[in-house]
DNA sequence: TCATTAGTTGAATAATTGTTCAACTATTGA
DNA sequence: TCAATAGTTGAACAATTATTCAACTAATGA
């Protein structure tokens, strides 16, 4: 017994809950995949990476770009550093990001996909 | 002139900014997909979805699964409804949930595949 | 007809997060 | 060697949002 974290209700579709819980994997990984797509759940980081699909930016032209603070920039282009979806070339002072790879461009794509429909 | 929203810098690289610009779709869009990834930017939301791609649930075996209250789980079906993620079909007083279609299953595997790269 | 139960709704709260500000580092060129 | 500039960082603030609570609706079955 004892199932429930936190819930006020009892389950009605026991197999089905039991059969669901079977086939998904750990709260880890939910974890991992929700922050992967909290990058693409802002307007401005959407609009980056978008830009970034196109050319390689600096941090000033993104800021002007955006409209934002080159600290703002910077603040993002870290977190999406983190999460491996942005990569840069350093030349002199300037720092050229990219995308990391094309998982980020097809995350882009199926997004602007499904609104289009 | 006046170019900037808000920004602390002058662009270094006038001709790359005026290109991306004018290959970029209208601010709009971006909040449009954006508010479409944030619904995959929750990890109860992505569990909730990730479940429906399994099997149709009713809101008391999701609030079970999830570990939260009915009431929370109806807030996040509502947000979910209204951009067309979720449907689902009523028999007597329960309410069978269940993904609006593929594009939903082919972004939460995208994600997934991402973070087991 | 009435008690029970599934689900919804709005307000309140707590947590998260996007941005700015100010101070800092590092690199360039004069 | 020093001033100027690109970028980063941490703290503070404002805005957003996930959840609970309490009150409600609708459908069931006894």
């Amino acid at each position: 017994m004892e199932e429930r974290a936190y819930c006020d209700c009892d389950v009605i579709h026991e197999e089905i809950v039991r059969a669901v819980k079977k086939e998904v994997p750990p709260m880890e990984e939910y974890l991992l995949v929700s922050d992967l797509f909290k990058m693409f759940g802002d307007p401005s980081r959407m609009r980056l990476m978008h830009a970034l699909s196109i050319h390689e930016m600096c941090v000033c032209d993104l800021a002007v770009f955006l409209g934002i603070t080159k600290s703002a920039v910077s603040h993002q282009l870290k977190s999406l550093r983190l999460l491996n979806l942005v990569k840069y070339r350093k030349e002199g002072q300037v720092a050229f990001y990219s995308l990391a790879d094309d998982h980020v461009e097809a995350i882009i794509n199926i997004g602007f996909e499904h609104i289009r429909e």
